[in-house]
DNA sequence: GTTTTTGTTGATTGACGAGTCAATAAACTT
DNA sequence: AAGTTTATTGACTCGTCAATCAACAAAAAC
């Protein structure tokens, strides 16, 4: 009994579908089957809407990373001062949508993806961008030329953090990721007026 | 015409091509056949020699750990201030030989790996203990109560500069990495006498 | 009301890959 | 010299999986 219009809605389910699937298994080693059945359809149907499982990855993908570009987009709206912009900017990385077990796993399962197609380093790398651009402009008015220096440590430190969340037991904490990371701007741009 | 003796050095041979395959895909998606194929041999020695190929890639993986904690402890022999120490650590990190391609690639993957395997999980564990002891030893004179924090932000950011250093192009900087390290220390340590 | 478009799946194809096995041969043991 | 252990591989099995296809159904367009 085909309804119309399902395309947004298919693509939507298989996109989170596919992250809860890599999350669940922690590697790329999903089959279009496993990913399609979670998401309530036949795998016939997966490639009928995407045309191949790799552009499902990047489907997948993309919509993690417009979740954290909007996330952080709306933090940094109700802001106005460096800091407090600062402050959005790492409440957002770590926040609890963002910083939950199937998307810390899906974001470093893409990583390894960006090594083999190039897309997906592309998205990868823009991702990179904004953060640097992001960070760079609340840097610079309170850390004047060492700004870069500090972007480029903050910008791998959260790198850092998701990443040795995944070997971590137990439930995600980003209070203590946010903490770790106001601790390095602290000592980097001295005792800090909030 | 087999010449006795041979089980180390295949698999030696193994454990080498198999980092060396992995970096060159930059996945884990490495047939048997390959690594066997870059080593010499047949898939069936390789077969023969490791019961499977998780035992190969747990062997590689065992592979540069060691190398690295060999590393590590050869250059912390030379030295014997803490500030000194520290350094050593940072340079055996991202030496040449263990920041190239490669290697970080491999490392990557292993990460990946850990994630659903669990001898994968308690190997990274163990280095990750060995690191983070290694660096409160150093710390705990300079840094007193707030050692814990600053050796967990610098094991993070390590892992972040490997993370990072996958996406860049062209040779691998590790005189770079080595940089914004140091100068996370020196904020975290205040002015630093070497 | 027939044709076209959209949605949907079960069955099939075709490739690939991990692991096994039988067979062959050189070296050591007794 | 006969027997055992170690080294080695080509051929094979068996499973899995991405991708395709034929077929069916309902809505939309004409």
């Amino acid at each position: 009994m085909p309804k119309l219009g399902m395309e947004p809605i298919r693509k939507e389910a298989l996109v989170k579908a596919t992250i809860t699937e890599i999350g669940r298994t922690g590697s790329l080693d999903v089959t279009v089957s496993q990913i399609a059945k979670r998401a309530g359809m036949s795998s016939a149907l997966a490639h009928h809407y995407f045309g191949s499982k790799e552009d499902i990855f990047l489907a997948a993908m993309r919509h993690i990373l417009t979740l954290y570009g909007a996330e952080v987009r709306g933090a940094l709206a109700t802001t106005t001062t460096p800091q407090a912009r600062l402050n959005a900017i790492l409440a957002a990385s770590f926040s609890a949508s963002n910083f939950r077990r199937e998307a810390v796993s899906a974001w470093l399962n893409f990583w390894v993806l960006a090594q083999s197609v190039p897309e997906a380093k592309r998205l990868l790398a823009v991702y990179q961008r904004r953060l640097r651009s992001n960070l760079l402009a609340c840097l610079r008015p309170l850390a004047g030329d060492r700004a870069e220096q500090v972007a480029d440590g903050l910008g791998a430190l959260i790198d850092g953090l998701y990443l040795r969340e995944v070997l971590k037991s137990g439930a995600p904490d980003g209070a203590a990721a946010v903490r770790t990371a106001r601790d390095y701007l602290a000592a980097e741009l001295g005792r800090w007026e909030e």
